[in-house]
DNA sequence: CCACTATATTACCACATAGTCATGGAGCAG
DNA sequence: CTGCTCCATGACTATGTGGTAATATAGTGG
């Protein structure tokens, strides 16, 4: 494992918080499929044209998605299926938080 | 697979977010060798009283931590090495991005 | 009760971030 | 060139977040 000093903190804060925002895991859910345009991803997600951009500018730049471009369209799709491995780690963890909370409703 | 639902992507981005921070990462890494108390945290990761205090929340929130109390001091552990597993994920991700760097300058 | 220690909480400030609107740039059809 | 489409970027605002200092809470020993 790498050494976790100040500088790799940094690092693999960035690249956790990359993956803490609904809108970007739903364009990574949005891409799980294969490739999509901006336009494709706004449509699906349901988000605003500029908005889509920035967070998959943010995706890009931490490596978590590719682009390609083709004419003025760019089309976007994910680099590493790795990532969805964490979302089901992270998954993990969200079922026993809904068991825990389901516990706490069934104690009332 | 949890379904990525609108609901389930806000819960799973809050796991996320809260290990996009250094000082949670370092306080992760610090009871990475077993349970500690605040003050040590503090101690062990430079931060002030508080702001471990309050990082310490958000990881209990979030489920990563535990908490036990003896007297006036909180033992803080590790629930779930499961983070771990997480953490070496993106380190994975880390090296090939160091990697890239390196290429770069070298390229120079 | 008093002082001391350890932790949690509050208030506050500086700063980052998500979202939206408007604009710019670049390809493409006519 | 003109107009159109698609995307990226900048300005702006509202909201969220990290850090710190001060205060509150609670256990412990005298």
């Amino acid at each position: 494992m790498v050494e976790l000093s100040e500088a790799n903190a940094q690092f693999i804060a960035e690249r956790f918080k990359a993956l803490g925002d609904p809108m970007r895991l739903r364009l990574l859910q949005a891409l799980r499929a294969g490739e999509r345009s901006v336009g494709e991803l706004a449509e699906r997600t349901g988000g605003g044209q500029a908005n889509v951009s920035k967070h998959l500018q943010v995706l890009l730049q931490q490596g978590y998605v590719d682009r390609r471009k083709e004419g003025t369209t760019s089309w976007y799709r994910i680099t590493d299926p790795e990532v969805f491995t964490m979302c089901n780690l992270v998954c993990g963890g969200l079922e026993e938080e809904l068991g825990r909370k389901r516990k706490l409703l069934r104690r009332r």
